[in-house]
DNA sequence: TTGAACTTTCAGAATAAATTGAAACACGCA
DNA sequence: TGCGTGTTTCAATTTATTCTGAAAGTTCAA
């Protein structure tokens, strides 16, 4: 299940094979530049952003030419909505930015060509819609249950206590997440690369017991472990 | 729109109040528990795996009881069939156990309290299905055009080359991030704070101009066993 | 081997999400 | 202002995903 699913996109290119410096190559080139175009399309609908908008994306990322509505309309075969939505969207994440060419009203839109800059911009995104509103509901939801002023009749078995020391746990993992993750983002060229290269495999763990509930206060950093894929 | 959306769930509650060891704080526990499997619910769906999923995990999690299918239809209100496949595919994920009670010949399944220990499930679990597969893919797109034995007419502007560096930043990119993602998947106890905590902010960056794109050669290690999600 | 007690499967139904296409809307210019 | 060009919106429709429930499958004790 890969290309085959989507036969109109794969052989959509016929008429498409436009001019290349050298007209030789064209062909094998635009059916590579689909084939990129499926696979990340794919990725997208795993990972929460509608097919679409990846594959409008994968076009802009491995043609590198700016490109207007109806060239992505034509190229992707969508209607004029889907791809004026998807190239909206993707502007608001930050990985394709808006540009005109002079003497032509139209508007052509790039995609950022440095996948370190991406994928910082990505991971940004994510914090804001993922890890930030998870957290919020996280504090709210152990805040539904007091932590019980009287310390339980026996000090053992308080499910209410039990409760919020699960919901810390997690608040704990996700700031850990979340720092890292803007760590991340706050970093320069290649920083996930570099990072990992640091840490010999050996540094990784540390007992870690009670966990953090406290809201804030300056903590970790480090790579978006399997964070954002 | 929060848990309002799903009004059966969040009220679903009513007949489950079960004992508690204090029936006192019985009911606020349970409303607090369905809202945690209500947000967890909208998070799955996020990332990509089913919402329903997702609540019976949070329901395992946060009750931190061992239950069986019936329990799990009865309070999330699912059907039989439902249940089963959630639970299976939880426990495939890794971050359940089936549990067996003596003189009881029913299933029970037990979420994984340790939510480090989940964690690194979890990211196990995204390298097989998400980053290992766009690797091959990658892979075997950049190889759909041969990197053209000749160097090019004029050196500049050759489609075929760009298109191929393109790619090669893609791989460098997932390579970097499947190799974090082994690292926190191999590390003990709350890695990623661990790793975090001794990078400083410094540590981060470095050059990388002009793309280190020449990975060409080693087929990394991904696992192209053909299988996907 | 039989059958009660559980679990899994899967075709069809229900639900959710993405897509279309045409109308409404902006904008700049003669 | 009125017009041509280009963009955005959104109700209706199409497509994809998830859920149900009953039937089929397992397992074990007797």
């Amino acid at each position: 299940m890969d290309a085959a699913d989507r036969p109109h996109h794969t052989f959509a290119v016929g008429s498409t094979a436009r001019d290349n410096s050298t007209g030789r190559e064209a062909r094998p080139l635009v059916e590579a530049q689909d084939r990129f175009v499926a696979a990340w399309g794919q990725m997208g609908s795993v990972w929460g952003i509608s097919r679409t908008m990846a594959e409008v994306h994968a076009l802009l990322y491995i043609t590198g030419e700016p490109m207007c509505t109806d060239d992505v309309m034509e190229r992707l075969r969508i209607s004029r909505g889907n791809a004026s939505m998807s190239l909206r969207a993707l502007v608001d994440w930050g990985i394709v930015a808006r540009a005109n060419k002079r003497g032509d009203r139209k508007e052509y839109f790039r995609a950022e060509q440095d996948v370190w800059t991406m994928a910082r911009a990505i991971v940004r995104q994510r914090i804001k819609r993922e890890i930030d509103p998870m957290l919020a509901g996280l504090y709210e939801i152990r805040d539904m249950t007091r932590p019980d002023a009287k310390p339980a009749r026996r000090t053992d078995r308080d499910p209410v206590a039990e409760h919020h020391r699960r919901l810390d746990a997690l608040v704990d993992l996700t700031i850990t997440l979340q720092r890292a993750s803007q760590m991340f983002v706050s970093s320069k060229g290649s920083g996930l690369r570099a990072a990992a290269s640091m840490l010999g495999s050996a540094v990784f763990d540390q007992p870690s017991k009670g966990a953090s509930t406290t809201r804030s206060g300056p903590r970790a950093r480090s790579e978006p472990g399997g964070e954002n894929p």
